[in-house]
DNA sequence: CTCTTGACTGAGG
DNA sequence: GCCTCAGCCAAGA
C-alpha cells in the first residue's frame, strides 16, 4: 500500500506530473484528488516549492483557467509560453477552451 | 505557541 | 456573469 510517507507537497508533485501533455488542471482538483479539497491553497503553496523539481506547474491553474501563478515564474510570460508550447492557447493569462483542456485527476483516479 | 501569509474555492448579493 | 466575504489548512517567523 502506498502509505502516507510522502508529504503533502510531494503528493501534489505526483499529481502534477500525472497531467498529460497539452492538458491542464486546477488546484482544487488536485486537492480533491488528495482528499484535501479544502486545501486547494496548499496545492499552490506546494507548487511554490516545486521549483527545481520535474513538476509541470505551468499546467496547474486556478478553477477559472487563469494563470494566477504565472507571476511566480521566472519570466512574466514564461508560463504562458510553456502552455502555448504544448498547443494550449492562452490569451491575457486566460486559457482558451479551458473546460476542454481541463484534465480531471479524479477521472484518471486509479 | 501565536500570528500572518498564500500559485484557492464556494456562496451570497 | 462579476464583485465581495469568509473558510480552509499548512508552513514560516
Amino acid at each position: 500500500m502506498q502509505k502516507e510517507t510522502l508529504n503533502f507537497f510531494d503528493r501534489v508533485y505526483e499529481v502534477a506530473r500525472l497531467v498529460p501533455f497539452g492538458r491542464v488542471t486546477s488546484y482544487g482538483a488536485i486537492a480533491k484528488y488528495l482528499g484535501a479539497a479544502r486545501s486547494a491553497r496548499m496545492v499552490g503553496y506546494a507548487m511554490n516549492s516545486s521549483h527545481g523539481k520535474d513538476v509541470p506547474a505551468h499546467r496547474v491553474v486556478n478553477r477559472k483557467g487563469l494563470l494566477t501563478g504565472k507571476h511566480h515564474f521566472e519570466g512574466t510570460n514564461l508560463m504562458q509560453q510553456l502552455l502555448e508550447s504544448e498547443g494550449i492557447i492562452v490569451i491575457d493569462n486566460q486559457i482558451q477552451d479551458f473546460d476542454k483542456l481541463f484534465w480531471n485527476p479524479l477521472d484518471h483516479l486509479r
